[in-house]
DNA sequence: CGATAGCTTGAGTAGATTCAAACAGAGTGG
DNA sequence: CCACTCTGTTTGAATCTACTCAAGCTATCG
């Protein structure tokens, strides 16, 4: 669903993906499921669940650079580098499948233009590392949340999970505002100025969009990209 | 030289790039190389000089999110993404020539050991952009600078333009401000504090390293993120 | 019902910004 | 050759955003 939203995919395309997932154990949350420099002989797919890549500090802070949720390959980019430069953590439980480099390579030598669609894929995760470079360098705290709440909300449209005004975010302010670059406490305090101005409500879990314009205003947020137009083949 | 650094390259393979690449005119000083959202047939090759990645913001601040120095792609993403989401500028003059994307489709059909070699090259740049996004979500400004002067010395050593020591950075304090997300003021006063702890001198473009395990520490400078260990085939 | 995790509030502080002005050096033209 | 301009660097003072540390609150769960 999350590939075909962006690019045609064949049906013997779709069946050499299907044939090469292998399925794994569902993990809880809090669980690490990469480490930094550990080998890898699979890629790992997110079926269910909010996951995270993040590194940390000496000091013990850590920042989150991605968020991930399902339809995302978790470490696509281990499939070339082998061993990753950062952890990957399930944030909620998770349900996960593999797909073993053998495979992945496999594609590469039949299926170049699945092997594009992959390349692809992880180019659209340089991206989103990209602009949240931009909102940890020049966004204020409260721009930063905003913009957030708004990719999460594009996102998990994509693959069904959010209708464009409500969906599912069973995170702590503490993982957000080690997304955001800020302290839980200062988190909080941007979080209620957001409530105050009726842009959204997250209570239980569960995220309200009350203002989308007025979000996408001060979060800055335009989806570009995220690369969401569907590409010729 | 670059790829050579990483991975095992066939004079096949050498010959297939070659002849690949298109001469371009060189781009003098602060030239826009790439906009955001133009269609894309080719990507470019830095072959001197330093070129950025930014954003940049409605009210004119901008971020940089990657510098590249020669032996670099500016826009390999550019083969799957087709247009970018981020400028791409000369900050010095530059050398630059061209890989048509058709060139690159062949590769992937040719050449699937060479797709996972640039395949990778994309992933470092990916990783690159999640260091810089440790540095500005968690690092001090003081932090943030010395990894930055950390970083380039050792990607300019694998292309033999800094011998670890010494290395030509002929930016202005402004450009620096730009990829740290301070000001130039700021900038200027955490670069006057990295001289009086006696770990580097920066005069006339010309960048000396006087303590470099002292620079490595206050930077909290790990080169893992960078892959630089050579590849098994 | 107490324990615990997560959220909230307050007060004092630190790091970075803003705005303004001064300074240094390189290049230019009279 | 000197004055002039321009770009980039440096300095100072006031301000602001976000941090720190601490404590109190609230909901959930066994």
């Amino acid at each position: 669903m999350k590939l075909r939203a962006r690019d045609e995919i064949s049906a013997e395309e779709e069946a050499a993906i299907r044939s090469s997932l292998l399925p794994r154990a569902a993990v809880p949350a809090d669980t690490t499921i990469i480490r930094p420099g550990e080998e890898l002989r699979h890629s790992t797919l997110l079926l269910d669940g909010i996951a995270c890549r993040y590194k940390d500090m000496r000091d013990g802070q850590r920042q989150i650079t991605e968020l991930h949720v399902a339809g995302d390959f978790l470490d696509l980019h281990s499939f070339t580098l082998k061993r990753l430069d950062h952890f990957v953590m399930a944030l909620t439980p998770c349900k996960l499948a593999l797909m073993p480099h053998t495979k992945l390579t496999e594609i590469t030598e039949r299926h170049p233009h699945l092997t594009r669609v992959y390349w692809f894929g992880t180019n659209v995760d340089a991206a989103v590392h990209r602009e949240w470079e931009v909102s940890l360098g020049r966004r204020s705290a409260l721009s930063r949340l905003a913009h957030l709440f708004c990719e999460l909300n594009v996102r998990l449209e994509i693959v069904g999970l959010s209708d464009g005004m409500y969906y599912d975010l069973p995170l702590t302010q503490a993982e957000v505002a080690d997304c955001l670059g800020i302290t839980p406490v200062h988190c909080n305090r941007v979080m209620q100025e957001l409530r105050e101005r009726k842009l959204l409500e997250w209570k239980g879990g569960r995220l309200s969009i009350l203002n989308r314009d007025e979000l996408a205003r001060v979060g800055e947020f335009d989806p570009a990209y995220l690369y969401l137009e569907k590409r010729r083949r």
